[in-house]
DNA sequence: CTATACTTTGC
DNA sequence: CAAAGTATA
């Protein structure tokens, strides 16, 4: 028997590994671990395991309708597998590859294991269009900007790359088994209450079409919101990429920003901890603790960030324009290690992907690949003036807006400018 | 080597 | 309209 391992590609239909799995012509047996290596960090009310958890049942459901069934374990995988082996006789595992440093030390160290005990470990790409070396440029090292890099992405996309797996056509080798009862989020110290909403899997057509002229208002729903889907796999890229394509330009973009992100952190898994440019870790953060509370509590005194992380905090979601103020004004106008921003964003998002998140942090903190420059510093008043001009976003986040009970600036932007100008230019021996 | 191009803007 | 600058070809 082999085993097919679901992690982050929590769906059957198009799953590369799960293909190459069933078509080898020998019974697969899908499993899952939930990792209690991931979930002993995560508060018992993280909406993120509900999520896996209600797809995991969704799942389970798809396969019981083919005669077969997922298997869910709870532990560490390496003591799950240990078990797995005594059980069962198992020649093969597969995988889609997970790109983050954390997956690939764990999947080294189970490599090694699988090994000693004659067991083949095997890989398939499934999360991305093209990884790891796939885009290099014509010196054959990777892409530090983004431009040039999705030139060509989309010189070496080609029918191929972007078709989906038919993993319907080898089901029949799907091993056949009693379904099992799906383990409880009680049984792990987990609540089921779900206190968010979670975006539907469905591609809104109509949306992604005007994508270009609405993905910078936050007021309207102008975003796909497909976020969470395409970092838990419960919708392939493959798909997706064909349906931006077809439909707008500026949308597919940012699924090429995604492979971006992916493949800088292939081959630069430091820049998680680091500053991608080395200087700008010189930069003598303020690091002020009350300041921080006040901005994760959405009460800076500045609507526009007040009101991204009030929506942060309540729904798991953040609109992507928000995003980059509120980011921005931590980094700049407070002066505080975009570290801790990328923290709280990795605790709070439904969506969160290592990848997109430190990009995006390094970028606002003018430190990364492809990033802002130093000296560009988002007005938070003038982003307001741009993109919120009627205040709705802010009044939907903020009912205080506007009465006494709302707070006035903590810091006032021409001073925390100049402040953040001479902070980075001294980091970088500028005059 | 040098021309060229450059997500998300500020003032 | 700049460019406090830099990666790319």
């Amino acid at each position: 028997m082999n085993i097919f391992w679901h992690r982050r590609d929590l769906r059957k239909d198009d799953n590369a590994g799960l293909y190459k799995a069933l078509k080898s012509g020998d019974e697969v047996q899908p499993i899952f671990i939930f990792d209690t290596n991931i979930l002993d960090e995560l508060p018992k009310g993280d909406q993120r395991v509900l999520f896996i958890h209600q797809e995991l049942e969704r799942l389970k459901k798809e396969y019981q309708k083919e005669g077969g069934d997922l298997w869910v374990f709870y532990g560490t995988p390496a003591s799950v597998y240990k078990e797995l082996l005594q059980k069962h006789k198992i020649q093969k595992v597969y995988t889609n590859r997970d790109y983050e440093p954390y997956a690939r030390e764990r999947d080294a160290t189970l490599h090694q294991f699988f090994s000693e005990h004659d067991v083949e470990f095997i890989g398939a790409k499934d999360h991305v269009i093209f990884e790891k070396d796939e885009v290099l440029k014509d010196d054959g090292t990777p892409y530090k900007v983004y431009t040039p890099y999705m030139r060509k992405w989309k010189e070496c996309l080609n029918a191929f790359y972007a078709s989906s797996y038919p993993t319907r056509k080898y089901i029949s080798t799907l091993h056949q088994c009693e379904a099992q009862a799906l383990i409880s989020l009680e049984e792990m110290g987990f609540d089921s209450e779900q206190t968010q909403e979670f975006p539907s899997r469905e591609f809104p057509k109509s949306i992604v079409k005007s994508y270009h002229d609405t993905r910078d208002i936050p007021a309207i729903k102008g975003t796909s919101r497909l976020s969470l889907h395409l970092r838990f796999g419960t919708i392939s890229i493959r798909e997706l990429s064909r349906f931006a394509q077809q439909h707008n330009e500026k949308y597919w973009n940012e699924l090429i920003w995604r492979d971006f992100y992916q493949m800088i952190l292939f081959h630069f898994p430091d820049s998680v901890n680091t500053a991608f440019k080395p200087e700008y870790d010189k930069v003598q953060w303020r690091n002020n603790k009350e300041e921080f509370e006040l901005w994760c509590k959405g009460k800076t005194g500045y609507p526009m960030v007040d009101a991204g992380m009030r929506e942060l905090n309540k729904t798991g979601f953040m609109h992507n324009r928000v995003r980059m103020v509120v980011a921005s004004f931590l980094t700049k106008h407070l002066l505080i290690d975009w570290r801790w921003g990328e923290a709280y964003f990795a605790e709070k998002l439904l969506d969160f992907d290592l990848a997109s998140n430190v990009g995006g942090w390094q970028w606002a903190a003018s430190s990364g690949v492809d990033a802002q420059p130093y000296f560009r510093i988002f007005n938070p008043e003038s982003q307001l003036q741009k993109f919120d001009k009627d205040e709705r976003y802010i009044r939907k986040w903020i009912p205080e807006y506007g009465t006494s009970k709302y707070p006035s600036p903590m810091v006032e932007h021409k001073m925390a400018r100049q402040r953040a100008l001479d902070a980075y230019k001294f980091a970088l021996n500028k005059s």
